[in-house]
RNA sequence: GGCCCAGUAGUUCAGUUGGUUAGAACGCCAGCCUGUCACGCUGGAGGUCGACGGUUCGAGCCCGUUCUGGGUCGCCA
């Protein structure tokens, strides 16, 4: 083995061009390959930028070829040597067409076999990749994408620093709020049986900080929710947050226009187009089934309830049998109730005439399908639908805003209306005399970016009264001690003068997603958590010793590990 | 908590109706090879068919339980 004392880097292995030939060149990297020849060997190395390919020949001292013959997958390696034009080019390559006539080789480490090829296109197993993240993390396709999002959040900082935007970090150890997602606590030491929560998005400070008259604010900050994962939840995730004093509803979304558009310019050259459409909440669920709605493909729904009960119909393009059936199941196995076609026996001539007609009329290559569920599971036959038939475009982008989101929606769980958006989000101003008398009619000023079905962010104006505000509680069916002890800190900054404000907060994990065309948020975030919420490299959550338990005040019962108690 | 999918060599997979010694490709090891670039050729090693139990003369295959991973509903203000 050999020492990195002495070496220095010319080039990254990636970066070499036609120009350096005749220089010499000392690169440093991965063995991704390696061609032995016999008395002719060559390896590709790999760093962060790419590959370049060491020649080893016969003006190869010997004590180098004997060495270089030694190199195995993945052993790390610093080379010097000279630049040459290859004799014969590889195409496929930007470094292609010269080669490093190596003259001093130094291995600073060896590798066993690594579990998989870091190499190959092939798909490996999830679990796998996860355990040996290293690894995986060495393939070209997880290096491109970190990069991206390195340069998403760059672009997040330049545009709203150059728009005025101060980046302020708020605390990570916070107050539990009852309203929301279920909280990861932190057990105090100092204080035996309190606990603080981490937070699952600024939202209070970053208000508080409007109130002090920063007037912007974003920070690209992690926030915490203690739910369960999906293929775009994780339970630690990145926000790009913002927020804005003296602002309604439209300052809010221009300004994030402006962003939206250079951020797809500068990251896959898509130019938006400005203003981005909006569409209201009711006209979303309607038309889409769903406030996510993607608009990359048509199959808009169509109300026929009243020519069949809770129907509606899609018009699309006419499907073999077998596409329908999967579809119905698809549907019955989301809660829905099945699909039939419009043609279906029950279905007299009369109705079937007259769906046609709403529909505009049916064509040989079209058939209508008849749905009898609601949303979501309206929205979601839509999308499968469209994705079996294959029409969804690549490399098309459609976002919208969604706005007019209702304020309350009730929960039959906890028998109350709760905040559909968060529990500080102003409610629409020819709205508000609904906030106690028809909560279900009352809009917010809330709006979601929704792009490609995605629901990238979303954000609204806010609450800036003591007086709206502890109504909003009270129509929440908060108690007053309820709100003393929770949002006291809230209602009184509200008695000292605050500001008009709004703002909005991107999920920066899914836009990076869209961006990078990946289908899970595991693959957009280097250390990602499992669905059972552990990390199967470092296995955690883990148990911890007794003394650790102690400080906090925690104790065992004995004989049970899994049985907790406080002192 | 519910539902669905997957688990066979280091990796990705095939494995017929339950039937002899479980295969392929890549990777790995060894030998040969002076212009390869997914190098080539020859040979070799490598398997608790996720685990446990059951049915059967006989189980990779059928049944049950369970573990792991994925998707999803609930949940995610």
């Amino acid at each position: 083995m050999d020492n990195i004392s002495g070496f220095s880097r010319t080039h990254y292995c990636g970066d070499v061009r036609d120009g350096d030939i005749g220089k010499t060149v000392s690169v440093c990297g991965w063995v991704a390959r390696r061609r032995d020849l016999g008395q002719l060997l060559f390896i590709d190395l790999r760093d962060r930028t790419g590959l370049i390919q060491l020649a080893f020949d016969e003006g190869t001292a010997r004590e180098i070829f004997d060495k270089a013959a030694q190199l195995r997958s993945e052993f790390v390696v610093a080379a010097t040597g000279t630049l040459r034009e290859r004799s014969s080019k590889n195409p496929d390559l930007p470094t292609g067409c010269v080669e490093l006539e190596v003259t001093q080789l130094r291995i600073l480490a060896r590798s066993e076999t690594p579990p998989f090829e870091i190499a190959s296109a092939r798909e490996v197993n999830d679990a796998l990749r996860l355990k040996y993240r290293y690894l995986d993390l060495r393939r070209e396709e997880m290096q491109r994408t970190l990069a991206l999002r390195h340069r998403v959040s760059k672009l997040a900082r330049d545009y709203f620093d150059e728009n005025g935007f101060l980046e302020i970090e708020t605390p990570m150890l916070t107050k539990s709020t009852p309203e929301g997602a279920r909280d990861y606590l932190v057990p105090s030491r100092i204080h035996p049986g309190a606990f603080y929560a981490l937070p699952q998005s600024p939202q209070q400070y970053k208000q508080l900080l409007m109130l002090s008259g920063f007037d912007r604010y974003f920070q690209i900050v992690r926030c915490f929710r203690d739910e369960d994962l999906r293929a775009d939840r994780q339970p630690e995730f990145t926000q790009i947050d913002l927020e804005m004093s003296f602002v309604d509803v439209d300052d809010v979304i221009a300004v994030n226009e402006g962003f939206l558009a250079r951020l797809f310019r500068e990251t896959l050259g898509v130019e938006l187009e400005l203003p981005i459409s909006r569409m209201t909440y009711s006209e979303a669920m309607s038309r889409y089934g769903s406030d996510k709605p993607d608009l990359r493909f048509g199959l808009e729904l169509c109300d026929v309830t009243d020519i069949l009960p809770e129907t509606r119909a899609i018009k699309s393009p006419r499907a073999p049998r077998k596409t329908l059936d999967k579809l119905s199941d698809f549907s019955k196995g989301i809660g829905g109730r099945g699909i039939v076609l419009h043609t279906a026996k029950f279905v007299t001539d009369e109705q079937r005439a007259a769906i046609e007609s709403r529909l505009g009329g049916v064509s040989e290559e079209e058939c209508i399908m008849l749905l009898r569920d609601a949303p979501p599971q309206l929205g979601l036959v839509r999308v499968e639908l469209a994705k079996t038939l294959g029409i969804i475009p690549k490399d098309v982008y459609k976002p919208v805003w969604i706005t007019e989101f209702p304020m309350f929606e009730f929960s039959e769980e906890e028998n109350r209306y709760v905040a559909m958006h968060h529990p500080f989000t102003a409610p629409m101003d020819e709205d508000a005399h609904l906030l106690e008398t028809d909560k279900l009619r009352c809009r917010a000023k809330a709006y979601d970016i929704v792009i490609n079905g995605c629901e990238a962010g979303g954000g609204s104006i806010r609450i800036n009264t003591p007086e709206l505000q502890e109504a909003m509680f009270r129509a929440l069916g908060l108690s007053n001690e309820d709100v003393a002890l929770r949002f006291n800190h809230l209602i009184t900054a509200f008695k000292y003068g605050a500001p008009p404000h709004g703002g909005l907060a991107y999920g920066l994990d899914r836009l990076v997603m869209l961006l990078a065309g990946a289908e899970s948020i595991r693959d957009v975030i280097a250390f990602p958590k499992v669905q059972n919420a552990s990390e199967l490299m470092t296995q955690c959550p883990d148990e911890v010793e007794e003394k650790q338990l102690a400080e906090l005040g925690i104790k065992t019962i004995a004989g049970d590990k899994n049985d907790f108690s406080r002192q």
